[in-house]
Formats: C-alpha cells, structure tokens, sequence
DNA sequence: TTTCTAGTTTAGAATTATTATAAACTATAT
DNA sequence: ATATAGTTTATAATAATTCTAAACTAGAAA
C-alpha cells in the first residue's frame, strides 16, 4: 500500500470519478498527480513509466480505463493532435498548446500568451465544450 | 478515362504533387474537387462514395496514398479532431471548425469569426504550420 | 512505334492504438 | 464474516493505418 500525505486526496479524486480506490488505481494517481511539474503523456508513455521497475505490474487495460474516467470526471484533459493517438494533459487548468508535428510533442503555451478576441457562437442545441487552441508547429 | 473541363486542372494538381495523373488518381480528384461545396471526409467516407457503383475499385491503400500527398503538397488540409481517425477538408482557405465530439462532425467556422489578437511566438527553430482553432461543442 | 524503367496499384499481411470479454479477484456495505 | 457489485487481468477483437511485394502502366528514350 502507497504511503503518503496525498492519499486522501487521491481517494477523494478516485471516489468523485466514481472509482473505488484500488492498489493499481492509486499507484497511477502517484505518476500522475504527485509531482511538481504537469506533464503531457500518451497511455503509451505512462503505461511505461509506472510499470517500469516493479514486479506486480498494472495491466495496460486499467491504465485505459481510469484515464479514461479521469479525463471524464475533469482531473485530466485530452489535448487535440494529429496522428492517431491519444494525448493527455495533467495541468488542468485552461491553456493553450503547440503541437510538433516532428517530435509529436506537446509544449504548454500559458493562458494569456493568446488571446482570443472574438468567438463564434456554438450551433443551436450544443455548447462549447472546450476552447483551447492547438498550434501546430514544425522545423 | 474521365471527360471533363477539369482534366487538365487534375491532372496539374497531381504532378505539382509528385504524382503521375493515373486513372485512379483522376478518379479520386474527381471526387474531391469537382464540386460545388468543399466539404469535410476521413479515408473511410471517401473510399465508400468513390468505390459505390463502380465494378473497377480503387484500392484503400491508393486514397490513403494520394490523400496523404495531396495534403502535403497543400491540396487538402488535415483537421484535428479526437478519436483516433484523420478527418480532411477540400477547403483550404483558412477557416476554423466546429468539432461535435458526440456525432463527430466537423463543421466550418468562417475565417472572420474567431479573431486571434494576441498569438505566441513558436520556439526557436520551430515556425507556425497552421493557427486553425477546432472549438469541441457537445450537446 | 516499341521498349524500358521507374513509378503505381493492389490485395493482403503487419502494425498500432484502443476496446471488449470473461474469469479470477477484492473493496466495502451489511 | 459474507455477499456482491465493482475491479483487474490476459487475451481476443476491432479499427485505422502502413507495409509489402508482385503485377501493372505512364511516359521517356531508342
């Protein structure tokens, strides 16, 4: 069992997902949540990350699933790319990005660094769910 | 083989693409540009309307081969979306879009709706490929 | 023209990311 | 303690895309 200070917190987030806290669920809230820094991931990357050095490894199958509720429940966000795979964000609050077409990586562009002065209003009967620019960017 | 004004401006199309103009080819152009409307598509929607009623297919592997250098030579524009599928667009003006993440459609957003009044400045080495904005609207 | 060659098409295999399945396991309410 | 609904897992299935290599063809050159 993980011991730390942020335990509490990672139940709570857990349970707000609708998710019991489990052994695996609780060693992906470490890798995601207990750190200084945000960080951009793929299922790809942190399935690596957290089975790297440990014996009883968490399946690729619950790494899917509680990102995905995460990111439902609004403790992660999906970043828009290209190319097919899936990219998460752990800084939830609203930015902006820049997408390298080349590396295929994400960098932060701060919320004030674009400013957008004018915004179209959504078709009747849907609202905007997210307004976060991508710019993609390359050599 | 196609009788149409538009042979020649196909078959133009295709050579500044780096593409000799074959059947196939011509074929796909037909589809993608003789049109009154631009509109938006993935390899899966093109590659059902071109091969419907025809007994001659054009293989899967040769749109996404022709549809991937045509974007590159700058005659399509890839969108992003979420979902692991690239979607196109025949317009390439620039324009922003609309991305409805509960039917997946994509819908155009004119150029003069979105002002961008403050924009960042790329890393250094890196410039800006595209500043499109996708807005995610759901129900 | 015919011939040659590099480019093209194609079906099918391979790859990659993701989702589904169903049996074994476990958190937690009672 | 026990029951049960939720969870984990390996593996299979699916979906989008890319690769492969053999058959075909556009267009240059003879």
């Amino acid at each position: 069992m993980i011991i730390s200070d942020n335990l509490k917190i990672y139940i709570q987030k857990l349970r707000s997902s609708n998710l019991r806290p489990t052994k695996q669920r609780l060693k992906i809230c470490q890798f995601l949540f207990n750190r200084e820094k945000t960080f951009h991931f793929t299922v790809e990357t942190l399935n690596k990350k957290i089975n790297k050095n440990i014996v009883k490894k968490v399946s690729l199958a619950t790494i899917y699933n509680t990102v995905e509720a995460f990111t439902k429940a609004g403790y992660l966000k999906e970043i828009l790319t290209s190319k097919n795979k899936s990219y998460y964000d752990t800084n939830i609050t609203s930015h902006h990005h820049f997408y390298d077409e080349g590396t295929k990586e994400l960098t932060d562009i701060h919320y004030s660094q674009i400013q957008l002065s004018k915004v179209p209003t959504p078709p009747k009967g849907k609202k905007i769910k997210n307004l976060e620019v991508v710019i993609r960017i390359q050599k």
